[in-house]
Parts: C-alpha cells; structure tokens; sequence
DNA sequence: CATAAGTTGAGGAACTACCTCAGGTTGCTT
DNA sequence: AAGCAACCTGAGGTAGTTCCTCAACTTATG
C-alpha cells in the first residue's frame, strides 16, 4: 500500500484553486473542456495542472463529485415524493435546471463523460432512482405505460441539446420544449407508439454529441 | 457580363463526380464534412475540388439543391393536405425521416449550414410553408394553440440530436420520440406553457450543434 | 540553510482541415 | 499533328487546436 505523503501547502492550495477552476470551466464550456484554460482560470501553469491531476478524469471527479450528489439527492427526493406524477414532473424539471446551469453536469447525464469512479457511481445510482421514479408514475396511472427508461435517457438528451443550442439566445427555452414533452408522457395524451424502444445494449452504444 | 466559356469535358466529368461524392459525403457526415474526403470519394485531387468549386457554399448548393427541392415538396403537400392534423404529422414525419436518412438535410434543417443562394431560399420556402401547416392545424383545434414556429424549428432541432446520438445504435429511435412530442402537441393534451416562445431574432441567434 | 517538493511555461508532438501552386497532362482548335 | 490553353495533381505550407513533458527555477519545511 502507498503510504500517501501530506502535500506541500502551496500546492494543496492550488490543488483547491485547480478544483474551482475546473467547476467553473466545466460548468460553461462541458466536460472536454482544454485543460489549458482551467489552468488559466485557476492562476497557475499547465503543468502544475499536470501535476496534480494525472487525467482529465481525476479532475471531473474532484470538480463534479459534489454536484453529481446533488443530482442523486434530487432524484432520490422525487423517487419518495407523495405523488408519483409530482415526482416524475419533479425530477424531470429540476434534473433539466441542473443541467441548464451547468453543461459539465449535463454531461453526466447524457454519459458523455470519461469514465470515472465517483461519476460511474453516480449515474448507477441515478440510473436506478430513474427508473423508481418511472415506475412509481407509471403505476399511479398518470404516466403513460409504454415509455421505458432509456425512452427518458433519450428525452433527457434531446433536451440538454437544445439548451446548447439557446442557452445564450434564451436560456429559458428549454422549458417549453420540456412542457410538451411532459404533456405527451401523461398516460390519457397516449398513442401507440410505432417502434419498440432502445435496449440497454443500444443506448449505451448510442455516441454522444 | 462575363461570358463563361464551355467547360472541357473532363471537367464536367470531373465536376459531376465531385456534386455526386459530395451527396454521398454530405449525406453521411453532414455539411460540415472535410473536402478532402469529398475530393477522396471522388476520385479526384483535392485542387480539382477548387477548381471546380471555389467555396463550400457553392458545392453545397450543387449537391443539395435537389434534396432541399424534395423537403419543399414534402412541405407543399403537407400544407394542402385535406385533414390539417393529418398534414401536420405528415410534415414531421417525412421531415424526420428525411433527416434521418441525410445528415446534410438534418443541417439545413437546423439552419447549421453556410448561407448559400439555393439553400436560403429553399429555407424561405420552407418556413413559410411550415407557418401555414401550423396555423392550418391550429385553426382545425387539433395541434395546440400555445405552439409557434420557433418551437416547432426547436423541436425539429431536437430530434436531430437525437437522431445523430442513436443513428447507429437504433436508426429508427427517433420516431418513438417524435410520437411523444406529437401526443404533447395535440390540443386535447395541452397544459399551459410556462414561457414564452423564442422570437424569430432568438432563434437566429440560437447556435448549431 | 539544505534539500526535496513544487512550479513554471516554452516547446515538441499529434491532429485536423484548409488552400495553393509549380509542374505534368489532356482536351480542343486549327 | 502541333500547339496552346485548360485542367489535373498532390505534396507541402498555413493555421488552429489540444495534449503533455521537462529542464530550470522557486519555495516550503525540517
């Protein structure tokens, strides 16, 4: 076992700086953001960035860690809601205001992320509360049956797009487009749908943006 | 005036082969597609690319002219179709499909494409016909009221995402998505928006993918 | 104050895509 | 069939991006 030597505190301090740095950058500009600027951003060179994290993935864990909680806590809140249907609706909007805010964290959502241990735990357990919070809706009756978890990755991903593409010009459209979606999702607005949804399998080969 | 001289043969040969790789090169990989690879495709040297073609605007409008003639088309019938809702669908679904099926015809959808002459004003057409389609089922108390023509451009927009994320994985996912979208947009499922609708200015100021 | 830990940032490496132009080839005219 | 202009070719220069390293310098710490 490696016997972990304290850090010098000049460089727990940057470490610390590197930290928010990264949050910042990766809050505008997502999780492939250049390294270069959160460097930049945290007043110190590359190469203490280099020093300090050995990957781009040390870096999102340390930077994202606490958000990918909040996410999880959201989750987990609107999966004991009294009403399923308040707790899907829940969980949708605040997932997506999350997500407006901080294009690192909608990365996360949409998986296009490195692979990391602390972000994989996180998205497992989403994953699972996801799925709760699906079927709770579903069974009370106010979600429409015929929808499937990867139907609502898919939702989610169609979303955090067009924040992309208005969260300069309108930052608040995705509201809109999130509302319709909400009201094709209730059970009593269902039609058949025409073609079986994706499988487990397909929506992880599915490429990112 | 400038009187243009006939072009030799093998130019013309030359240059036919160039619109015909720059479809198929378009269609797979969008608009913004590497010449190199178009000139590849081709069969011929990239200077042959510029000689032909001085812009990418200009082989853009060569290659694609004929497939934005199609979506105006498709549009020109949905808008006169005898049921409004039934036209409306029509619209968004062949739309779709032709998406689907060509990257580069995504692109113009998204209006993610180098001004050109031919393409702006098949946009022009486009959503002069995509306005009558809306307010004619409006009008027929199908499709919701609280819906404009921005959104209808946002939604298009998001269903590309999708249809890029999944186009290997699931090439036919999109629809089930579309099917969500469309039972959110009949009037019958309609709970009041909670923003207001992008202005046309916000749209053209919304960024491409 | 000695020394090891830490910092620095210019610079090399690897991509990617664009565009040019000198030199070789070929169609076209007479 | 000769000659010329038009055309083709593709190596190579330009430019932008991001990554990552390392020799030389600085500083915290015992």
């Amino acid at each position: 076992m490696t016997t972990a030597r304290p850090l010098r505190q000049d460089a727990v301090r940057n470490r610390e700086r590197l930290v928010q740095a990264a949050r910042e950058v990766f809050r505008r500009k997502g999780l492939d953001a250049p390294l270069e600027e959160i460097a930049r951003e945290a007043g110190v060179a590359i190469g203490t960035l280099y020093n300090r994290f050995s990957s781009r993935g040390e870096l999102v864990d340390a930077a994202l860690g606490p958000l990918a909680q909040r996410a999880v806590e959201l989750a987990e809140r609107a999966a004991k809601a009294e009403d399923p249907w308040r707790g899907f609706v829940l969980f949708m909007q605040e997932s997506c205001e999350l997500m407006a805010d901080d294009r690192g964290l909608a990365d996360v959502h949409r998986s296009s992320v490195p692979a990391t241990p602390v972000i994989d735990a996180a998205q497992k357990r989403l994953a699972t509360l996801k799925a709760r919070i699906l079927t709770r809706a579903q069974e009370a009756g106010e979600l429409r049956g015929d929808i499937e978890s990867p139907d609502l990755a898919l939702l989610t991903w169609a979303i955090a797009s067009t924040m992309d593409a208005t969260r300069q010009a309108a930052p608040d459209a995705w509201r809109r487009h999130l509302a319709v979606l909400l009201d094709g999702l209730r059970a009593d607005a269902a039609h058949p749908l025409p073609v079986p949804a994706l499988t487990g399998r397909q929506l992880r080969n599915a490429t990112p943006s």
